[in-house]
DNA sequence: ATTCTACATGTGAACGATCCCGGTAGCGAT
DNA sequence: ATCGCTACCGGGATCGTTCACATGTAGAAT
């Protein structure tokens, strides 16, 4: 049943209950000095007989710190953004932190307003920090970036460009994509093409980026056919890989820029009649559990966003606590560093 | 950089600035009549020029009323829990509600002080409402279900067994699962086995009970050795997979209690030789978008847990806006039908 | 006996907004 | 000229806390 709303129990009342002033409840409450053990325990009786709870809300009014931090997150249905949140909801709350959440709907298509309105929401509600935890696509992070100034609480940024003076945290996709072609190239392979994500997004470009370096490092060519654009999805996978395929049709190895394209990168090349990962052997990105049992077992690289969440949350109470008034803290970008994982989808096999 | 953090402006300064009173500063911001529409375009152009803010906290502490939804999930790694928050965030905030997000670890041992600690916190927030988003594991709900009478708030149930007096949303497991296991009886199969999730949850009891009613239904034996018990990581699955082709030999048909499950089950029994799916055929459940590219592509039972949340927070809103002061609302239970999607691992291939 | 110190407790303002009520000013009706 | 109405506006209390400061009381030191 709908339970019935029966006034908050106030300070007040325990302070008339316990026949002691509101500042004495208050000092109990707080365990601050200048309270006698009897009085003490006067209170304490009384506040577990009425059920007190203090109000964060009026706390929070007479403190001028909310103790909550806002977070801006983005497509919760990926697996990726909901295991940052996880790690960030779990900080948080051990370090004593509540977490305000706003999702941006449609964030490839950047609506200014949209933002505008639930940024100004967070702000509204006095939270002490913001992460902002909305991949880089497109331009949609200039418009923040450039009303930063008037919003007067801290940020970090999560998963993009590092810039000068701004606290960034990000997995390291260069080194990533980069660990992914090595061990193919270690391998013994050389023709390897590449399946992006859609280059909008700052991780698609950086992990494509990767791959042509490395395979020009290693003093192979590198051309247009040589790789195709997914948007992610197994669906944009599954086409992709077909033009690929079509285009690049003597490629003995391929990285992809995710696990769920991956996916459908074998599912493809076995339809065609390929054999794997003797004909084609596939690195994904990202190290979902599933991968393990996708046939045959993907090699990928794994990046742990629970953690990336983790250090956001550290870093911006470090910028909320250390820093009281000084103005400057030291906003160094962090990097995680992404782990290879080898499986049976890119092991050569004697031929 | 840390962003300066200035004094917030106040409807005060506002009020001195535009030379008037504070009260009519409130009346313009909340579009109240009696102000003057020379003296509200002062007011707008002040509120405009100082970028004022009204605080959400002060005018929650006034109103008694937050505008915020409490929501108590656990296991946002996994990809259900995740759509399930996608659903509650974007209804809550088209309907003009923020959502303060708690995060319950560990949600399979169930810890009484740490529930006890998070609820409380939020309480103390005064959020409007709560959405008990953690599945029903174990007794992890008596605890809360006991103290409701406590909390002068409304709640909504996620994903639950049904109550009295209590609302619940939840999705039709029994439907789906029944779908599923006619699904497979109308492709001709008889032997039908079942890969349950772990018992503790209710909807791994629902699934599977509805499993074992259906085959019933069709005049088929159930025995023990005809199901095995997984706890939905793919990794579970595999075990399990392996467990039950031992025990039931003859079985030409499964219903898989999760996709992911399902995955490890055409990996086991391809490594086993089965041809798939003439040799066996499989039905996962939960419509994860990557089932569609298994080999072969999954039959499954979709659930939209994106609806899900949605229609919580319609519930929730309904009983906090419906009845101000009316304690009774209609605690009706929501109940949401899945889908059968049927793919290529279930049909039965002329023989 | 007086002053001092230390602890115990209470008083009033403040945080930033809203709401009830009471006070003007203007204007038509008596 | 007075009454009464209405649109406009402001004062003060209020929400539930905390903080700075004042007050009271006891025992110790002079």
């Amino acid at each position: 049943m709908a339970a019935a709303r029966k006034k908050r129990v106030t300070i007040k009342q325990v302070a008339e209950e316990a026949d002691v002033s509101i500042q004495t409840v208050s000092r109990v409450l707080n365990d601050m000095p200048h309270v006698a053990p009897d009085t003490r325990d006067r209170v304490h009786q009384v506040i577990e007989r009425l059920q007190y709870r203090p109000s964060a809300l009026a706390r929070s009014l007479i403190n001028q710190r909310s103790m909550m931090l806002g977070v801006i997150t983005a497509g919760l249905t990926y697996i990726g953004p909901s295991h940052t949140l996880d790690g960030i909801a779990s900080k948080a709350e051990a370090m004593g932190y509540s977490v305000l959440l706003n999702e941006l709907p449609r964030f490839n298509t950047f609506d200014f307003r949209e933002t505008k309105a639930i940024l100004h929401g967070m702000l509204a509600r006095q939270v002490d920090g913001v992460i902002w935890a909305v991949p880089e696509v497109g331009n949609n992070r200039n418009w923040v970036l450039e009303q930063l100034p008037n919003f007067h609480v801290p940020f970090v940024f999560l998963t993009m460009n590092p810039q000068p003076g701004l606290p960034v945290v990000a997995v390291d996709n260069r080194t990533g994509a980069r660990l992914a072609v090595e061990h193919l190239l270690q391998q013994g392979f050389r023709r390897i093409g590449h399946l992006a994500g859609p280059l909008v997004w700052w991780e698609a470009r950086e992990r494509k980026a990767a791959w042509a370096e490395t395979l020009q490092a290693a003093g192979l060519p590198v051309e247009e056919r040589m790789w195709a654009e997914g948007n992610w999805s197994s669906r944009s996978g599954e086409l992709a890989a077909g033009r690929l395929l079509d285009q690049y049709p003597e490629m003995d190895a391929i990285f992809v820029a995710n696990d769920q394209m991956a996916l459908s990168m074998l599912s493809v090349a076995r339809t065609r009649g390929l054999a794997l990962p003797r004909d084609l052997a596939v690195v994904g990105f990202d190290g979902i559990p599933e991968s393990a049992y996708f046939s045959p077992p993907l090699t990928t690289v794994l990046q742990d966003l629970h953690q990336l969440g983790c250090r956001a949350v550290q870093q911006l109470i470090a910028m909320l606590e250390d820093s009281p008034e000084s103005d400057e803290f030291e906003p160094a970008t962090v990097w995680l560093e992404p782990e290879l994982i080898v499986r049976e989808s890119s092991i050569r096999l004697a031929s």
